[in-house]
DNA sequence: GTGGAAATGAAAATCATTTTCATTTGTGCT
DNA sequence: AGCACAAATGAAAATGATTTTCATTTCCAC
């Protein structure tokens, strides 16, 4: 077993508490450290397992690492032209935590997005 | 473009309605069916388009289809076995509704999912 | 220093998914 | 029927993330 390369984990810290491992390794190699991908893959697994990282899924099934406990938030998508804006997400929060309770499950984690129109579009 | 081969759909039916492409491929392999893999991805996907079937992603990254219900649903995934539970999301459908308003979006859709552990896992 | 365990990384293996492309099938037209 | 042309099909190759293998290097404890 592996323990985590501490590089690795202050890297993804760097990146917004939030990047895939491929991204993790570009963003090192373009630091120009010397950092091997099955490093970055092991390392980010082995956070994983110490609970000090998250792991979710992008839309396309890549895994994104994020650190936990950073205060997340959610997004407000345009299908026209693709700006983002960073929203508030209170009420999903309750609502997911009162879901899982309602049905038993533990160590809940969620996802939500919302995608329209902007004023420009 | 090309359109969905009708044995897909009702193989993921068959399968209980959840099921991976590779599951459905398998499946048809098995019964005897005579079909390539590409088409049963090229049919999910045109599924998925067509809003016939739900994608959602395993916690490996395979994706997996799932026929809609006919009423706007969320779902509740359990990251240890993969259950599944639709739940009702009154309080996303307001919260989204607030946040395009409050963005000035318009022909606003969402996305929400909670995932976790279940009782048995 | 010596020996063994842990860490490292290059290259190969894996696996789902997508792309390419040549072939087959279906359909409308004459 | 015969003909053209679009859509559907699938085998094989390409892609891309992730994992495994394995030989090498680094780190300690003694």
């Amino acid at each position: 077993m592996s323990r985590s390369n501490p590089r690795v984990l202050s890297t993804l810290e760097r990146a917004g508490g939030f990047a895939s491992a491929q991204e993790v390794y570009r963003l090192m190699q373009r630091e120009g450290e010397s950092i091997g991908l099955t490093t970055v893959y092991r390392s980010l697994q082995s956070l994983v397992n110490d609970k000090i990282v998250d792991v979710l899924r992008r839309d396309d099934g890549e895994a994104i690492y994020r650190l936990c406990g950073e205060a997340h938030h959610h997004h407000l998508v345009c299908k026209g032209c693709g700006d983002t804006v960073e929203i508030e997400g209170g009420a999903i929060e309750k609502w997911a935590k009162m879901m899982a309770e309602e049905h038993g499950f533990r160590d809940v984690g969620h996802t939500a997005e919302i995608f329209g129109l902007c004023t420009k579009c």
